[in-house]
DNA sequence: TTCAATGCAAAAGTTTTGCACCTCT
DNA sequence: AGAGGTGCAAAACTTTTGCATTGAA
């Protein structure tokens, strides 16, 4: 019945609400969200949770498999439902983060084990620019 | 004579011992150290030195463009005075950081830029994994 | 001489931890 | 009933900031 729940009881996690509110925020959100992020979106429907709480589930669901951290340079983590490895986007003005895909990520994922020596076992592909909005707002101010 | 001062001269940078032991410091290692770890390894040869200058130094070189700052996800920032964009690893279990080259980032970032409709300004390429001499100790240990 | 850099201490921001209580299984 | 999860407060860590002093140009 609750796809959610049987997701987390396949990882061997108990079902809580908690869990099922971070977890289920984060599989329908775009937004890449923080830990604090997460905590404020469910603060009006959550009251009780914590923000301790936040940060001790991500980190069970990120262990299990089941999300994604992130380290954009921002100073704080940011999470990421969907775990297969796929490059990220962000913009230096909206601080926006977007997922893209990318074929070339098992050939320079070859090239690494093969340059480096090492074992790999994951990646984390980061670009950084202007969004189109950031970008054509960018430009207006420089004609004025 | 000090190619160093003149590089930070070049750069409208004052030209403090400070500056030239954190920038002498950087361009001789190939450990990607962060703040504390320079502020650590220059404690002894500068000793009045401070961590609040070893940040805003790193600061000013990162703005100048003279290091590059990396975020590898360990709670902290890591520094490079290899500017050109090139790819690192990361060895999870003893936590070096190395650099390599690839010929396929101009091509990833020409994808990037297609895909999501973006400027795209730099890239931060990490890869995670198991370093040669960790992985022989790892499985020495699953010999025992 | 002037303006920027330094160093100290305090503050800010994110994440972790300890512990008592609660609740899934 | 028992193992594990939650929530609170405090602590730990990294980084930033304010300000008086120092030093480079």
């Amino acid at each position: 019945m609750n796809e959610i729940a049987d997701l987390l009881r396949a990882k061997g996690l108990k079902v809580t609400p908690q869990r099922l509110a971070i977890f289920t925020f984060l599989r329908y959100t775009k937004s890449h969200p923080s830990a604090e992020d997460i905590y404020k979106a469910l603060m009006p429907t959550n009251p009780t949770i914590s923000l301790a709480t936040v940060y001790k589930t991500l980190d069970s669901f990120r262990s299990v498999g089941l999300v994604q951290e992130l380290s954009v340079g921002n100073g704080r983590s940011n999470y990421d439902a969907t775990v297969e490895s796929h490059p990220h986007m962000v913009c230096t003005c909206c601080n926006a983060i977007i997922d893209f895909d990318s074929d070339l990520i098992a050939t320079l994922r070859e090239e690494a084990a093969l340059k480096t020596g090492f074992d790999v076992a994951r990646e984390q592909l980061i670009f950084y620019g202007l969004c189109p909005a950031c970008r054509q707002a960018s430009s207006q101010q420089d004609a004025i």
